[in-house]
Order: structure tokens, then sequence, then C-alpha cells
DNA sequence: TTCATCAATGAAAGCGTTGACATGGCGCGC
DNA sequence: GCGCGCCATGTCAACGCTTTCATTGATGAA
């Protein structure tokens, strides 16, 4: 049985407040005690049971965390922001993985409040109305990031301007002589991410008088296969709707393009310029290195969770509910060239 | 504020334990109450307090992971198979991230169970003797995966054979004409891994007949960086110690050491022939696609989880304590070439 | 000397839930 | 018609901790 307050009390002689007291004030209890509980705990090697002292104290020192999937590539950087910036306010994040179903995402939400976090981080999927009875009942600040909102409920949400960072993508393959830009963009049914930087690929071309072609856009569910397959559709237009440079909506479709590419025997960059999205760690160390936008997954991360925890400490003002854009940036590797 | 169990239990007309039950054992109450009682959580839009209920049980369906840092690649695939393993059994997981630092794995072991898990599966890291104090003194189950123990108290572990595994990568590249084999072997203070491979990669030298070199032996700590800086030193000894083929580690190491090669003008494999070691699922998406040795990570996790939940429900028998190898498999694609 | 003040500690209630036990009503067999 | 047993429900203590309030003895000012 493992030891609890009152045992270390006894062995200490004295009384079970005191001994919390030792542990959360010891500048209310005498040296003297101090040391003697002290010793006792080290005996006995207690332990405070965190749930119990959780429901007497009636917050947990818990944040939650719903993601799409814990296999997606960006998962990684942005709970390391995550957890880095929580356990820098003395939380735990705890976890959850929706598995890219809706149901479980709602799921979450109730495990998650059940569990009393004081607030929850929900990533990456747009929250679309349906959302809005479960965020309507719950009592805790909410979060988004790397997504939006188009509830009702008004959200606070941490990203990126998607739509200015395909606007930039599309200004730096001009300007490294690109006019023939193809896109892979994304798309999910519960994700509007794709559509904003389809959005930038669209004002882009317009900013710099290029035709936008229908033929030389195609889409995918961001993974790697989903490059793989858009790259060949775009390579069966290849002759009516010719380009030079593809730009995605994810380093991993990059790379599944960039292989299609190379099955078909073009080389990357010598003969197509490709750009990635989201500068993943991978990214670095592939060949060619991947040029593409960095998205801020550790200050996303970190923002968050500052703004989660003034929120569960105060109720927000609706001027600090809405969208958040962090800068992202350009990084320019080996899978683009230039073409006079 | 958030409503309790009285709270519905006052609405619904019953007491506090009736809806305990509603919740926990509905055969045990009156259809009619129990639809009143259902009702009436539903419109307090109530959610139990999985605190309290663990407090009161005395036992919070959880279980701890330990793992050295949430950025290594192989995370993702081992997190997944445990928490599906473990969601199979109702039970959460809670993450801990010990930073590559042995404090705070240390630290790991002691806030995971004051939140009162059932079980802590520990991962990658070597147990040392150090870890006996704090193993002693818990009183849940620990199990290892990716790792072994050297400590006292007895541990069981799953993981692959290690030796074996490597003895299988000489076996293949010796099949496939290769008799100058180098390896970029594995090595941080607080794990064996590297170790065990690189006796297998000796195993399977001596099994073929060919001279084992120390000259054709670099060492790093499993990330891209190592892998490109071990390929370095291996190439400046290239004309002492040539050889045709390069097993790795790590398949971000075997990453490395193809960025290295390419960047001294060898190409992967028509030059020389690379194999990785893990099968990520970035192996499949590189050019060129890693020849690897893929660890059955999902498997290990939820072999892992099953052990523990056994363990936490009745202590193991001696006879059940030990090392679980599970198998592993070459997985061969295009990194590596028969040469006459 | 007396009384207010203060530091150190203890006693007890309460956090939200569950589980053991108690109670009351009902049906059934004799 | 009586008692037994069972079903549905209620009561209350307990889980391990924190916190409020009360108590004690020592200190210092009047």
């Amino acid at each position: 049985m493992r030891a609890t307050i009152r045992d270390v009390a006894r062995a200490a002689g004295v009384s079970a407040a005191t001994v919390s007291r030792a542990l959360n004030r010891p500048d209310l209890v005498d040296p003297e005690t101090l040391e003697r509980v002290r010793k006792a705990m080290e005996e006995m090697s207690y332990q405070p049971n965190a749930i119990a002292r959780g429901l007497s104290f009636r917050r947990s020192d818990t944040l939650g965390l719903i993601v799409p999937g814990i296999t997606d590539f960006f998962f990684n950087e942005l709970y390391k922001g995550i957890d880095r910036a929580s356990q820098h306010h003395g939380m735990k994040v705890l976890l959850y993985d929706s598995e890219h179903s809706r149901e479980r995402a709602f799921e979450g939400f109730s495990i998650l409040s059940g569990y009393q976090v004081s607030g929850i981080i929900f990533t990456s999927k747009l929250v679309t109305e349906d959302y809005d009875p479960i965020l309507q009942r719950l009592d805790i600040p909410v979060v988004l990031t790397l997504t939006q909102s188009a509830a009702k409920t008004p959200l606070t949400a941490f990203r990126i301007d998607e739509v200015r960072a395909m606007f930039d993508v599309v200004a730096y393959l001009v300007s490294r002589g690109h006019r023939q830009i193809a896109m892979i963009a994304g798309k999910l049914w519960d994700d509007r991410t794709g559509e904003l930087r389809l959005e930038g690929y669209r004002e882009g071309l317009r900013h710099f008088g290029i035709e936008y072609w229908d033929a030389r856009v195609e889409f995918g569910q961001y993974r790697f296969d989903d490059g793989y397959q858009a790259m060949q559709r775009l390579l069966d237009r290849m002759h009516d709707a010719p380009f030079t440079a593809v730009c995605t909506a994810s380093d991993e479709m990059a790379l599944g393009a960039i292989r299609c590419l190379n099955d078909h025997g073009y080389r990357v960059p010598e003969d197509i310029s490709v750009m990635g999205f989201d500068d993943l760690p991978i990214a670095r160390m592939v060949t060619p290195r991947l040029t593409t936008v960095a998205q801020p997954f550790l200050e996303i991360g970190a923002e968050a969770v500052k703004w989660l925890i003034r929120a569960s400490s105060q109720a927000p003002s609706p001027s600090d509910i809405g969208d958040y854009l962090l800068p992202h940036r350009l990084v320019e590797r080996e899978s683009v060239r230039s073409i006079s």
C-alpha cells in the first residue's frame, strides 16, 4: 500500500494538515518540524497523490490537446512547443488523438473535460458549426492551432497567414524566373487550410499577371501518396498545361511529387522545381533539400498555451478572442532552380 | 459551476448513488428511473469528474509513457501502437518526455506515479543501476520497449533481437555480393542497442568469413547529422578501408550518410549501397527508397500495454518477467544494389 | 500584570465519486 | 396470512488531499 499523507503525518508526529503545509506552504511551518516531516516523507518514499490533490484543489494543472493524428508529420514539432510551454507553467498535457474522425474529436472534448483539464488545444481541423453545441456546454477555454473556426462560438486561433504564405511562395518562384507554376493543393472535407493556400496561389498569380489555369492545379490530402498521385495527374496533362515549378501544400506531398517526377525521369530541380510547405525536420534531410515555407510550430504551441492559461485564470475579454497570425518564413534550399 | 452528480440527483429526484449506478451499472436501476436520470444528465450536460472517480475507484485507468524525446522519429509509430492498445482496454495514456535527460527520466517515474497510472512504459534508453532505487520504491509495474535493462530490479522488455537483425543485414548485403561492408553504429551513453547492433555486424562478418576492420566502423547518435559526419569520417579513410556498402543503426543516420555521399559525388546505390534501420514512414518516401530493417513498433507497443495491464491486475510471476523478442523484417527497397 | 497579537499546529469539513450496508415494498410459497 | 427473499433505492463512510477555523503558547505593548 502506498503511503498517504496521514501515514507521513503519523510517522512525523504531526497532523496531516502540517504535512500538507510542509509540501505547499513550507514558510508556514516551523523549520524543525519541516525537517522532521521531510525526513518522514523521504523514508516512506511518499509521493503525493496528484489525483486527490487535483480533486481537493479543484484544478488539475493539466491542458488537453486534441490532434487529428499522431502520425501526422507536424505533430512532433507542435507538441514540443506545447509541452515545453506547459512545463514552464507547471502544467502537464493530456494528449488525445482523434484519428481524423469527427466523432472521436467530439468525444475528445468530453473526455478531456472529464479529466478536468483547464483548457483544450484543438489542432489542424476546421471547427464547423456542429461543434457549437459541444463548445457551448464546455466551461473551459478552447484555443485552435493551425486551423480556424467556422463555428458560431467565437474561438481564438493561432496560425500563420496561409494566403500570404502561399502568395510569398509564388512571388519567390516568379523571382526565380518561373511563370508556369502548378500547384498541388490540400483538400480535406474538414479543412480550410487547403483553400486558403490555394487562394494565396491565385492571388500570387494575379499579382504577377499570370493567368490561372485549372489544369495546373491538383488536390491531395497532404500525405505522400496524395502528392505522388496528384503529380501523376499533373504530368498527364503536361503537354496541355506545361509547368516549370510546382508548389505544394505540405512537405510530405512535395516528397511524393518529387518521387513521382523521378519515377518519370524528371530531375528536381534541374527539370522541374518543387516547393514544400511546413518545413518539417525531414525537409533538410532529403535530396534535394526542400525549399519550403516554415511554420513556427514551436511558437504557435507556446502562444496557444500562454493564451489558454491566461484565459483559464480569468475569462478573456472579447477583444482577446480572435485569430492571431504568426510570421512564417520562406526557407531556401535546393528544390527550386532559377530559370532565365 | 460545473454540474456534479448531486445536482443531477436532485434534478432527477433520486440520490447520488442512483445516478452513479445509472452510469456504471444501469442494470441495477429501474428503467423508468434510468430514463429520468439520463434526461437530467443530458439537460445539465453533466460530465462525470474522472478525477473524483479515479480517487474513489482507486485506479485511474491510465498508463504512463516515458519517451526520451518527442521528436525522435520512431516515437509516432510506437505511440500509435500503445495508444491503440490502451484504448482497446479502456485506458488513457499519459505522456512524459524526458528530453534525453536522466534526471528528467527519474522525475518522470515520480510524476506519473503521482498521477496514479497503473503502469509505466519506459522507452528506448538503457535502464542502468541508478534506476534501481526508484524502481524499488515504485509500486506499479514497469515495462521496457525498444531497450533493455542493466539494473538489478528484474524488468520485462519488448524489443527485437538486435544482434540477429544486424546479422541479417550483413547476410543480405553479402547475398548481394558485398564483401566490403562498413557500418555506422549507434552510440549513446545510456544506450545498449548500439552495441548490440554492432555485435550483430561483427557476428555477420565472422559468419561469412569477412575480416572485421575497425576503420570501417564509425559511430553516431542516431540522428541525421551524426550519420552525415560519420560518413564523412568513413569517406576520409576510403582509400585505406574501402567499402561498397554501409549499414547504419537508424534510418535517420542512413539519410545523413546518403546525403554526405551525394555531396561527395557518390550515387546511392550505384556507387555505394546504404542500409537503414527502423523502417520509419520516411524510408519509403525518400529517393532512393531505403532498404532497411522494420521494427514492429505497433506490435511492441501493443504487447507492452497488454503485459502491463495483466501485471497491474495481478503481480506477474517471475517467469513472466524477461525479454520478449518480437520478429523484425528486412524490407528490400532501392538503396542497395547487387554487385558481381 | 494584563491583554492583544502572532506563529505554529490541529480538527474537521469538503472536493465528486463509489461501494458496503440498510431499508422498504412487493410477490410468492406454504 | 405470515415470513422469506429480492429488487430498487437511499444513507453514509471512504478515497487522499487542502483549507478554514479554532486552539495553544509565546511575545510584546500598555
